[in-house]
DNA sequence: AACCTTCCCTGATGGC
DNA sequence: TGCCATCAGGGAAGGT
């Protein structure tokens, strides 16, 4: 699930590949991710892209008429192939890490988009389930400052501030872990990133926003900004489904302290983690270092 | 307005 | 072996 160290990932990867290059050819199949008439995309051939940025969990692909903006949603991939080389049909395994990598992967029944550049790679977009969107907006339009203005606070952005953090939790009463997956509250975390920062912060995830003290929320503040810079120096998480540009997975699986270890030993103290249901979403977290009620400690 | 639930989609997995 | 139920979840839409 493609949260905001895996999109920033991606971006990374792909940015020095497709920047000032023109678009030659897009090929779209006929998909209900395509929030869009398959000729306004197809109409994206002869741009340039000028651009290329992040904002939460959007990649927006700046072209000289338009905008191309793409959500990956659950299990999408955005994966950059060149035709003249050789493509992988399963994993390989780091010699060193023991980590599995891959090279590029051929357009199958999942790849609903293919865009040719001009120096002749392409850029894939492939979703299993189909819980991706893509966009195309005109540049005259309001389309794409409207989708954006949704977004809440930009974590590993100057924007990130204490106060605003703060006042956006002022009179909630949802739980907090429900805030923290609302993209109107912070932008780019997802479920995983979620219990993790949660845990770091040691703040239950059931607990109401309205019953958290100060110094708990001031921990959360830094908590969310940390676990995200770590899975982006870590390459992302890699559970399922998540690639980066060129089809390698990222490690930061590695290093999850809560985030599908149920049953297995906490970290920290030893208990077992915990799991439980909040907004539809398996959430993990330690009963003893995250507990019910405000706690200072350690 | 704020909060909560349902739904979309496919592949992996486990029980019988 | 085959079949079916269950689970994973981002965000829009609809309900209270």
């Amino acid at each position: 699930m493609p949260e905001l160290p895996e999109v920033e990932t991606i971006r990374r990867g792909l940015v020095d590949e497709v920047v000032g290059r023109r678009i030659d050819e897009v090929l779209a199949r006929q998909c209900r991710v395509f929030q869009t008439k398959i000729a306004l995309l197809e109409g994206l051939a002869g741009q340039v892209i000028r651009s290329l940025w992040r904002r939460g969990k959007y990649l927006i692909f700046d072209l000289d008429r338009c905008s191309f903006v793409v959500h990956l949603g659950m299990t999408g991939q955005l994966t950059l192939r060149d035709p003249r080389q050789m493509d992988s049909d399963g994993f390989l395994r780091h010699p060193t890490t023991g980590l599995q990598r891959t090279r590029q992967h051929a357009p199958d029944r999942h790849t609903h988009l293919q865009v040719a550049l001009e120096d002749g790679n392409w850029m894939l977009y492939r979703d299993i389930r189909k819980f991706g969107r893509i966009y195309v907006f005109e540049n005259e339009g309001a389309g794409l400052e409207k989708l954006l203005s949704r977004l809440g606070l930009e974590p590993l952005s100057e924007e990130y501030r204490l106060p605003d953090f703060l006042d956006r939790m002022s009179n909630r009463k949802l739980r907090v872990k429900s805030l923290l997956l609302d993209q109107r509250f912070v932008a780019g975390v997802g479920n995983i990133y979620a219990d993790e920062a949660l845990f770091e912060a040691r703040i239950r995830p059931s607990r109401r926003v309205h019953g958290l003290r100060r110094y708990e929320k001031e921990r959360l503040f830094a908590s969310v900004r940390n676990v995200l810079e770590r899975g982006l120096d870590f390459g992302g998480t890699s559970l399922r489904d998540y690639v980066n540009s060129d089809g390698e997975l990222g490690s930061n699986q590695e290093e999850l302290r809560v985030y599908g270890r149920a049953g297995l030993p906490c970290l920290v103290c030893g208990n077992a983690i915990s799991k439980t249901v909040i907004s539809q979403r398996g959430t993990h977290f330690c009963a003893h270092c995250q507990p019910s009620r405000p706690w200072k400690g350690p």
